[in-house]
DNA sequence: TCTGGGGTCCTGCCACCT
DNA sequence: TCTGAGGTGGCAGGACCC
């Protein structure tokens, strides 16, 4: 299986048994701070935290050196400035990060078309089928981190195993760029000793639940009968959970990703009370909410809103629309309609709104201005959906005003679950 | 210490329909 | 006409993940 190397991590020797670990779970190793590294060597060896340099600004990533100070994702800048009073902080660079990140995807996908990214910078391959090209599931992914770090300069870790979830465990202890394999046969060994919030969909209130009956680690949930499991998670939780530590997970790697909904909130720099403010702030969200519908050519039958205010209370409304919709005004006046109804006691810390139960339109959308050059390319995009929907599909488009450097005409509309 | 932004999934409650 | 059971959908809130 695996030993450690002294660093806290556990890895797998050269001569491994990988038989039946043909899943793996690839994890660029402090992503975004390495991507910073890459692009600025004077960075390296530092201590770095990836956010912005605002009062309420969260660390989005931090290099190892910071967090060997306790600094974590999603901890507040100035909590991990404490911490780490030497940390340098940078600013985020989304487009870089997406860049590094479809070139490693690309690396995978020459491997084996079964790709699932499951975020930014991690993926599972399904590399079962892929023996005969490319060898064992450990040479495979011996292969992948030597092809990523060639290739694009940075590390990452892997796992291989029977599972997906089991995968995910082994690429996480193995960290930062390590391989863990964990061969089908020893998955029972593998997992017993693993406290119970390793297991996926575990976090700290469910972990809580389960110390709290003795439950701390999944050796401990094979000892559980399954009713006090469901008792402290509930039935949906506690299916899981005891599926989970068996080593059971029927879950396959999908390379389609189906969005739900699309959303954008904010954070003012300071919390607001004057509606007028808050209104327009709605109006904008719902614009860009609008944007991004049309860009994929979906529509969405419920708006929902999102307040938080400055106690950190948060409040969620949402109402299903008579007709599904694509237009950012639309969306805004549901969004308004829900925000006049909430008594709002405090001062607003974030507002957010969020297009749910998305059907895709069956047409390329486009974003109208009153020009020419603009009639010309939705009439072009109209023309380009017929020609893949077929004449009869294409029932209308999606005419907006305002969101000047919207336009995009995508061309393969992919539509959201149990549309076409 | 003081908590981002983008999401998914689950649960409980209620209204409505058959 | 009234009542109850069961199914379904809408809505709100919360946990969790990256």
């Amino acid at each position: 299986m695996g030993r450690g190397d002294g660093t806290g991590r556990i890895v797998s020797a050269d001569d491994a048994d990988d038989s039946g670990a043909g899943i793996l779970h690839v994890d660029m190793d402090a992503f975004y701070a390495s991507v910073e590294v890459l692009d600025d060597p004077s960075l390296r060896g530092q201590p770095i935290i990836i956010g912005a340099p605002d009062s309420r600004s969260v660390v989005s990533s931090a290099s190892y050196e910071a967090r060997r100070f306790g600094v974590r994702a999603a901890m507040p800048v100035g909590q991990a400035l404490r911490l780490c009073p030497t940390a340098i902080v940078v600013e985020p660079h989304f487009d870089r990060y997406l860049a590094l990140s479809a070139q490693v995807m690309e690396i995978f996908r020459t491997v084996t078309p079964l790709v699932e990214p499951l975020s930014i910078d991690e993926a599972f391959l399904d590399v079962r089928g892929a023996r005969r090209l490319w060898g064992s599931p450990g040479q495979i992914a011996r292969m992948l981190r030597a092809r990523v770090h060639d290739e694009t300069g940075l590390t990452c870790s892997v796992g291989a195993a029977a599972t997906k979830h089991v995968a995910k465990m082994a690429s996480t202890i193995s960290k930062p760029d390590g391989l863990l394999i964990v061969a089908e046969r020893d998955t029972a060994a593998f997992l017993a000793p693993r406290p119970v919030r390793a297991l996926w969909g575990v976090g700290p209130k469910a972990a809580e639940a389960l110390e709290g009956r003795g439950v701390r680690t999944i050796a401990d949930v094979l000892d559980t009968p399954r009713e006090v499991l469901d008792r402290a998670l509930g039935p949906a939780m506690g299916d899981r959970v005891w599926h989970l530590a068996r080593g059971i997970d029927a879950r396959t790697v999908e390379t389609t990703r189906v969005e739900k909904s699309v959303g954008h909130e904010e954070t003012f720099h300071s919390d607001i009370d004057d509606p007028v403010v808050l209104r327009t702030e709605l109006r904008r969200l719902a614009d860009r909410v609008g944007a991004r519908l049309r860009e994929h050519g979906w529509e969405a039958t419920t708006i929902a809103l999102k307040l938080r205010f400055a106690d950190f209370t948060t409040v969620n409304r949402s109402q299903t629309l008579t007709e599904p919709t694509a237009v950012g005004q639309r969306i805004g006046e549901s969004a308004i309609e829900l925000f006049d109804r909430i008594d709002r006691h405090l001062p607003v810390r974030l507002v957010g709104v969020r297009a749910e139960r998305l059907r895709a339109t069956g047409v390329a959308a486009a974003t109208l201005w009153d020009d020419d050059e603009d009639w010309r390319r939705v009439e072009g995009a109209l023309d380009d959906a017929a020609a893949r929907f077929g004449r009869g599909a294409v029932t209308r488009a999606t005419l907006l005003g305002g969101s000047r450097g919207g336009g995009t005409l995508p061309s393969h509309p992919r539509p959201p679950a149990g549309d076409a």
